[in-house]
DNA sequence: GCGGCAATTATTCAAGCGTATAATAAGCCT
DNA sequence: AGGCTTATTATACGCTTGAATAATTGCCGC
């Protein structure tokens, strides 16, 4: 019998490989359409494998999930950090969260069909408030920061309520950017995100987004 | 043979039944649940009834992706304009996209669900593209409007670059107090969404949250 | 009250689904 | 170099899927 030649992988790479595959189809043929055969052949083996490094499908698409919310998270904190003052590293935040590869429809796609997922299976449910959490206080924590080097005065309540309607701009606005990309110039929406993040904190304009 | 007893009903009836029925089980299963068979047992029909009303089961989702977001704009519109003022007018019309039965975990997951798949189906595209400048737009008027009962002159550009501004706030802070309204207090979001549409425009605090 | 139209049901079909199991070969260890 | 482990393939199973077709029956107009 002809059986096709293979590669014996480590768990590691064989693992990231399925799931990359998984993306791959959830974004091209919608979650319906990620099934089982098609995740094997493009990650290049067969169905049966799956079995091996995962209980189920159901636990692969988790997997999945968690693999999607820490990209989008790290790459914004990832561009912060690169930041020299708070005001650079907020400013750098929430420019990565409107701008390519965060903007991205592919991620877009991924992102709302595991949204669709949270109120059926509670696993899903649980790694999105993990994910929220981690992306609020990334944020707050910036904010705080930002706040300090301003010398202002801020009360808990109201910089939680800050952080939370910024959070919810940057959302949104990530959400149109990358919905109706078309309907945007290229710094078009970095320029709004920056002039309504300063709107927001009651800075005066050109403040957070005037470039040092 | 016995079959089963049945009542024929209008084209008008039966779509929305159906259309409703479609709703229900993509909210409850997820859009890979949400089959002929499924959908058709919970409009009390069987499945073949389906194709005669739609060309496919395709067909029948777009229809309830369409009324899905026609429920969601004509809501907040509704809200609108029981307002008085173009003040109260905008006002109600923010607090009505933060607030049940806007806010509502059905109706995030039958959004996701819809937007997931925009990148693969053209026409899901359109719908979404039709409905988020119908939301734009009315947003959009109200803000003009507002603008003027305030003699405030605002140019063309920056009330385009407000009006997405304001549709980013709301848009994210819809999703956060319905996907986290556990953690959030019972009027928390709205006098928060409020707070801040009234520093996105510029407004004092308190002239636009104040009631009257 | 009954004839006929068409809305609805019932049944069938081929394809594809996720999973389980057994056979196989890749490649490390000695 | 050759045996052993186990990653991987191959195949089969029982169900479910969306769609097509044929049979039926509710009900409107006469």
């Amino acid at each position: 019998m002809n059986r096709r030649t293979y590669h014996r992988a480590s768990e590691a790479e064989r693992r990231e490989d399925l799931i990359a595959a998984t993306l791959d189809c959830i974004a091209e043929f919608g979650i319906q359409g990620a099934t089982v055969r098609q995740i094997a052949m493009r990650a290049g083996v067969t169905g049966g494998l799956i079995r091996h490094y995962f209980a189920g499908k159901d636990q692969m698409l988790q997997a999945a999930y968690r693999k999607v919310m820490m990209g989008m998270t790290e790459t914004a904190i990832a561009a912060a950090i690169e930041g020299e003052t708070a005001k650079s590293r907020l400013r750098r935040f929430i420019i990565a969260n409107v701008t390519p590869p965060v903007t991205d429809p592919r991620t877009l796609s991924l992102w709302a069909a595991f949204i669709s997922h949270i109120q059926i299976d509670p696993t899903f449910a649980a790694i999105h408030r993990e994910n929220y959490l981690a992306f609020l206080e990334a944020l707050e924590t910036l904010l705080v920061a930002f706040f300090r080097e301003e010398n202002r005065e801020v009360s808990k309540q109201q910089c939680r309520a800050q952080t939370i309607a910024l959070s919810a701009l940057v959302d949104g606005l990530w959400l149109e950017g990358t919905l109706a990309a078309d309907l945007f110039g290229d710094r078009e929406l970095a320029d709004n995100a920056l002039a309504s993040v300063e709107a927001l904190l009651r800075l005066a304009p050109g403040e957070l987004s005037a470039e040092q």
